[in-house]
DNA sequence: CAAGTCAAACTTGTATACAAGATAAGGCTG
DNA sequence: CAGCCTTATCTTGTATACAAGTTTGACTTG
């Protein structure tokens, strides 16, 4: 891997983790001198973090981590919504055996770490896992892909969701119905648990109430 | 708008018209000479175009005007396709009047083009315009532009495609038929227009036949 | 003391010189 | 003559000096 390609990493995984808050400074200058790189390989990242939304850029300003955009939130889940509605739909008549199994054991590790009453982190993982591996199964890798490219503030806000431990078990059974549902080809529930799987916090306070300061105003 | 802007629009119209040929090369020094600008900038543009798969980018040897992948048109149909199916499931509840007579304008412009027997190109802005106005009418303009950003291939492949005069009139039809089944709610019929409306010539072989040189082998 | 102004110290934007890998042609050697 | 190796010349990648806009704060002036 490129020096380019492990600063990207690192620089968007520390906005994803919210290490770097909304609201952070990213000088070129300063991130120079932290990897030790000018700052013509720099504008490189950073021009692809502003392109994926992870930074604001004003012009001779500076550079902004960005604040969570809960308007970006609502449309990213619609588009979600609409996509793992075909996919499910596909897979109820398309999923082998395989698939059921490998999708099980990622449920299976999910409970044991909810279990071990673990850090968010590893939940946070195998939930994507789950629906990484719906996509891929149904040969939509290729555009698992490429929300990823458009998941910043979705990411952010989900994690800061999902502080509340309730939420764990409740995702986790709702996971666990959808596979159920799917195997039995009981298609006609499955569209409204997807709808509501995806959309049950958007319209809660709770990001506004708690962290107003990592929120577009 | 700045000189970087200008620069990106005309490469990108350049590229999705082919006038610039897929494998077609963009030297940064070449294109500095005719810009009249730097590399510096220059790399910033061709950084954005290759992120959205304008081209593509060979270290150290040279960058290519991509090739067109079918792969991607397919996926980027699905995903259009599943969008435009909830779209219009909303639309059908919660289209007003004057939304109605906008499309119905689109529409009137875009049959005036037909028997004008005019160029392709006004067809193509309106057929764009008239699923633009889709999207901004049930308040996913957001999804649109999202979706505008991986569409280089699409776009490539759906103007060779509209090279055929037959499929103007069909394509027109189907516009057609899509508002009078959503001011009608017949919401039924909708979806499994929508899926041919989008889907339909994919898996003709016009292009591997006629366009070969264009497309990713 | 208050307010406005000017300058210095930041920020990013641009141009350019140089580094380093890739390619292709020419010449050498068997 | 064939094959290989060397070298010249492409390409993009990186570092750096300079340009230009923004902000901040201190100083001057009323």
């Amino acid at each position: 891997m490129s020096i380019k390609e492990e600063i990207m990493k690192t620089l968007k995984q520390e906005i994803l983790t919210l290490t770097l808050k909304p609201g952070a400074i990213l000088s070129e200058t300063v991130l120079s001198e932290r990897f030790q790189i000018s700052r013509t390989p720099l504008r490189d990242v950073l021009k692809q973090l502003s392109l994926e939304a992870y930074i604001d850029v004003y012009p001779k300003k500076g550079n902004l981590v960005s604040y969570i955009d809960l308007e970006s939130v609502e449309q990213i889940i619609f588009l979600r919504s609409a996509l793992e509605k075909e996919i499910i739909k596909y897979l109820s008549e398309h999923l082998a055996l395989k698939g059921v199994h490998e999708l099980k054991d990622i449920l299976d590790r999910q409970k044991a770490v909810i279990l071990e009453d673990a850090a968010t982190e590893p939940f946070l993982n195998l939930d994507d896992a789950f629906h990484a591996a719906l996509f891929r199964l149904a040969g939509r890798e290729y555009l698992w892909n490429l929300i990823q490219q458009s998941n910043v503030h979705y990411v952010r806000y989900r994690r800061l969701h999902m502080l509340r431990k309730e939420k764990l078990e409740e995702i986790w059974d709702e996971h666990q119905r959808i596979l159920e549902y799917m195997t039995r080809r009981e298609t006609g529930k499955l569209e409204a648990l997807i709808h509501h799987h995806l959309r049950e916090d958007i319209n809660s306070l709770y990001l506004q109430e708690n962290f107003a300061d990592y929120i577009r105003g």
